[in-house]
DNA sequence: TTACAAAACTAACAATTGTTAGTTTTAAAT
DNA sequence: ATTTAAAACTAACAATTGTTAGTTTTGTAA
């Protein structure tokens, strides 16, 4: 298994740090004491306290981007596509929980160049859960409600997956992605 | 119409800021400066900056606790309140979508005896409603699906409800409800 | 043993933070 | 016109912030 480098260490000790009280409240003293040593140690490491933030948010980003380009050009229906978008937010969680808290909650803190780029590639993942969307309902897969309602509470549940599924211990994951594609698709009652 | 108090507006300007920045970063000259007067000139009328978050934040949950409690205690089958608590979600978001950013992400910067205090009425809220939902697999009126999936997956919706309903123009609260009981409930396919 | 790079340290900085004290302005009631 | 209370102001504080400079320690390869 491949040991993480000290900045690495020092990325996944800042995600825990800035679940639990946000980017602004955590300061580099905090992180540096998570880490058992100085704040001005942490500079032989990383460049900034923002550069830490770009890294966490933007490999996420960059990971959910590629998966749902993967999804939405290839050629299934809408629930098999509906399913492996669940999929990917699953595998996403259970991989870096504490990373989505960030780009959950904290992703206005990126500085302009990156912000921008953020927020294109939040816009465009939600504009190819929508086409897909769309698609279903044409295809008579899914049912003719308000396709932003449809987007926004499907979007919603998995955009908060972090904060839960991580507090629920032994829910196989193969488990859940069945019982997630049938409380989202097919309704409770 | 009743007037706001010059306290009230400030409330009302802060809960904008903690919407787009997160509370710990508003600092009390962003405050000041969105009011049109110095940092100095906000103590004429509250206390403290904390005193700010925690009007905010506790003010909307004693209203869910009062709201679910009302629903919780009464005899209507299970379909009837969780059709109650969607219009509760729906009607304080309407009210107050900014404030709801503040009770969602910057809860945990609510000093110690507040927190507590929030943390109760949170656990209690979910417990409601858990036991709502429990009730409803009983009374073969909800799928016997995985509890946990069911409550998360509602809750996080609804709890979401503040980012995105203030973003769609005219759509009206009773057809939001009609709609959204239909998506969280009956399923999309 | 020496050499060297990685990674820690101490000390300090300029800027920003929430807040207080004391004073002046504003506007309505007498 | 005078009084009074509300609401603004200026000036400053002590603490905390992210970060830099320069130095020492640590561990590994030659």
């Amino acid at each position: 298994m491949r040991t993480e480098s000290r900045k690495e260490e020092i990325i996944n000790a800042a995600a825990i740090l800035f679940k639990e009280k946000g980017y602004s409240a955590v300061t580099m003293r905090d992180l540096a004491r998570a880490m058992g040593i100085k704040a001005a140690s942490l500079y032989n490491h990383i460049q900034s306290k923002q550069e830490i933030l770009s890294t966490i948010i933007i490999d996420l980003a960059e990971e959910f981007t590629s998966g749902m380009n993967q999804i939405a050009n290839s050629d299934q229906n809408t629930i098999d596509k509906l399913e492996k978008i669940i999929g990917l937010h699953i595998d996403v969680t259970l991989r870096n929980a504490d990373g989505l808290a960030s780009l959950n909650n904290d992703w206005m803190h990126l500085e302009e160049k990156n912000l921008l780029y953020f927020e294109k590639m939040r816009r465009d993942y939600e504009e190819n859960f929508r086409q897909i969307v769309i698609n279903g309902v044409h295809a008579n897969e899914i049912k003719p409600y308000n396709i932003e309602i449809i987007v926004f509470s499907t979007l919603s549940t998995l955009r908060t997956l972090y904060l839960w599924y991580p507090n629920q211990n032994n829910i196989d994951a193969n488990i859940l992605k069945k019982d997630m594609m049938s409380v989202l698709l097919k309704g409770v009652c």
